[in-house]
DNA sequence: TCTGCTTTACTACAAACATAGTATAAGGAA
DNA sequence: TTCCTTATACTATGTTTGTAGTAAAGCAGA
């Protein structure tokens, strides 16, 4: 958990685990190399870290550790946002929401989309 | 400006600067003092890093520097949830509505208000 | 069994961060 | 002018981060 307490670096491995839901070092560094090109070594010395902050857990399968997230992406996001709110919102989600529809622009598509789940809303 | 080039430490100076639209050192420590309780000389250090970095602009004002924010915290606002939309909601800020249009719940007021706000936009 | 890969363990090290002390200068009170 | 009080400048130190190398251990093929 808190997952915020990772570096800018192990949030990279993370995503890469996320998108993987659990792999090996060697697995999360091809996943990586995609963007980011790390060595071996590096991505295991951040795993162990990781593991260490309890971010991570770390399981032996045969030869090698399987790592899995210990926090869903899902859930971080939400935390993620929650803490956005709770700085730029007063906590108030609602803010967030008026203040998005406010500065974009939508198509008159999205316009519908967004009112048919308003009326959603309403009616439960 | 490139706010989020800042540590932790630093965008919490920052955030009080925010709150003060200016001011010493002292005055940053005594806004700060409320919640984090840091020595005179470490909030000073932070403020000459945050200017070097180009974050603050200081100027001379009698015996003491009067420190302002170069970017505003709706600037950095807007920065940062752009960086989330994004990451999160693939660039498509009304992904981000719909899901929190779909997560929260809503007094019949706040539904009124956010309606009000779609007929707004899609009358223009 | 010897030889390689694969994988972990341990170590390294420079840069950035968090935090603060000391020294010194400068302005105001006495 | 002498002495506080502020404020800045410079220095310091422990920690975390970013990045990776080396050594050693285990298993797989020849």
């Amino acid at each position: 958990m808190k997952v915020d307490a990772l570096s800018k670096a192990e949030l990279q491995v993370m995503a890469a685990l996320w998108r993987l839901g659990a792999g090996s070092v060697a697995d999360i560094q091809r996943e990586l190399g995609k963007e980011r090109k790390l060595a071996y070594t590096t991505v295991a010395t951040y795993l162990t870290r990781m593991a260490e902050k309890g971010a991570v857990t770390a399981r032996k399968v045969g030869r090698a550790y399987v790592f899995e997230p210990s926090e869903s992406l899902s859930d971080y996001r939400k935390a993620t946002f929650r803490d956005l709110v709770a700085r730029f919102f007063d906590g108030r989600p609602t803010a967030l929401v008026s203040h998005f529809i406010e500065t974009t622009s939508f198509t008159d598509d999205e316009l519908a989309t967004l009112r048919a789940l308003l009326d959603d809303k309403a009616k439960k």
